[in-house]
DNA sequence: GTTTTGACTAGGT
DNA sequence: CACCTAGCCAAAA
């Protein structure tokens, strides 16, 4: 819970945008942060998410909130301090059917090229040159 | 009160 | 490509 109403607010824009990530699709916390309305956060996206409540009768909680779908920019789920975390997230992003591979670092990475929501938020716009690029969906703003 | 931490990122070296 | 830095700002210490 926040303690002050604005820092509330801003966790609720923040709640309120992550719901509208699609089944089965993931985006950046940088993503969200815009998409709420408070482009120089991410951070605060972080912090947001580690707080969102497991108390199924809050307004938001884990069970509303697809939290699972925010990874960071590079496509990677980001470690935190509680690593179990990361586990449960991979393993309920696979289960929407998205595919996490876990590299040797422990690193688990999702394909954005693949299961991005937005391409803007492609880490890295390769592929582009020759042309294999599955281009744009629309989207809102 | 003040200081440190951190589920981030874009840009620079 | 691998690091480093500066912004960021709520929580926890």
């Amino acid at each position: 819970m926040p303690r002050s109403d604005e820092a509330q607010a801003f966790f609720v824009a923040v709640y309120e945008a992550i719901q509208e990530v699609p089944y089965g699709k993931v985006t950046s916390y940088g993503h969200i942060a815009k998409l709420a309305g408070y482009p120089t956060r991410p951070r605060q996206v972080g912090v947001a998410l580690k707080h969102l409540p497991d108390d199924q009768s809050a307004k938001f909680n884990n069970s509303n909130v697809p939290w699972q779908r925010v990874i960071n920019a590079q496509g990677v789920i980001s470690q935190r301090e509680i690593t179990s975390g990361m586990t449960r997230q991979a393993d309920v992003l696979r289960d929407e059917g998205v595919a996490v591979d876990t590299d040797r670092q422990g690193q688990m990475s999702v394909d954005f090229k693949e299961f991005g929501w937005f391409p803007r938020v492609l880490p890295s716009r390769e592929g582009e040159d020759d042309g294999d690029e599955d281009e744009e969906e629309e989207d809102d703003e």
